[in-house]
DNA sequence: ACATAATAGTTCAAACATGAACAAACTGCA
DNA sequence: TGCAGTTTGTTCATGTTTGAACTATTATGT
């Protein structure tokens, strides 16, 4: 009975899976790429995107969306604010954290990132029907919601 | 025709997309913890599991596989070689190349740590049936082979 | 055969992310 | 009120990944 006789990549889960990240890492690739003209990486931009959906967003809750320390958030914050892409504001009430907010060259740079990124990702996505890929959100949502469970 | 006016997250493809990350980030997340009291982290195993399928792959060769930079293989290899779980063998006809074998120690190593992945990726994909799972599978390996010809 | 170009691996400095330790500010309960 | 515990953001040391420059070796074209 050794597990290395029926190999990982004989199970077409583990396959399958292995395609995610490929094609994971490609789209990354590719994105980063596509933005450097902008001058921002993949974080800024997501960055950007949560402060456009949620302005007035704190950096602890920026980081715990962003799945990332905060203490990389402290130092990812300078550059964009003197970019002048986004301002910080002490809160009235609590004075330990600081609001975010866009400006409107955020907002600006924010519309072109996204012009790219959403290309991008229209034409990756048209690779499949719209049920396949609304499919395979599904399942990554059910994903998600499994592993926050553990 | 401001692109902002139709937000990017109300387009399901994007939306479909962000599930992707978000689900990917959460499972390697997980496996790096399920791995730790290996003593090893992903892009080790990544290392093994590529020699096991390929022994005696020279360094670049690896690089590529992993998507990876040649000097990140040229970083990683002396500590998985001093904790014998690998060996270094220089190409008798090229004198450039260092062919990489795993060693009984690696190999068993890799066995250990492919039984904590699969265990893992079957958990995670029974969330779907293996029709979704494969269709899905399909769709990521569409895509790589999209990127892979830009 | 020889010059030129390409390739494998290494080195090094810089970019980036992380987590522990910390100060300041807040909460809640006696 | 006041004290213990929590939370926010920062700092700092550490570890990781990268890309450019370099050496050594091999391939190519004339």
């Amino acid at each position: 009975m050794n597990k290395l006789q029926e190999q990982p990549w004989d199970n077409p889960r583990f396959r399958n899976w292995i395609a995610v990240i490929r094609a994971e890492k490609a789209i990354v690739r590719e994105l980063s790429r596509a933005l450097a003209p902008l001058g921002i990486k993949i974080v800024q931009l997501d960055i950007l995107m949560n402060l456009h959906r949620h302005p007035g967003m704190s950096q602890h809750e920026l980081a715990r969306r962003l799945l990332v320390g905060r203490s990389n958030i402290t130092m990812l914050l300078p550059q964009l604010e003197t970019d002048g892409l986004l301002r910080r504001e002490g809160d009235a009430k609590d004075k330990r954290v600081m609001r975010l907010f866009l400006t409107a060259d955020g907002e600006a740079l924010l519309a072109q990132a996204l012009e790219i990124y959403t290309g991008l990702i229209d034409r990756v996505m048209a690779q499949s029907t719209p049920a396949e890929c609304d499919a395979m959100g599904e399942q990554m949502r059910r994903i998600s919601e499994m592993l926050k469970e553990e």
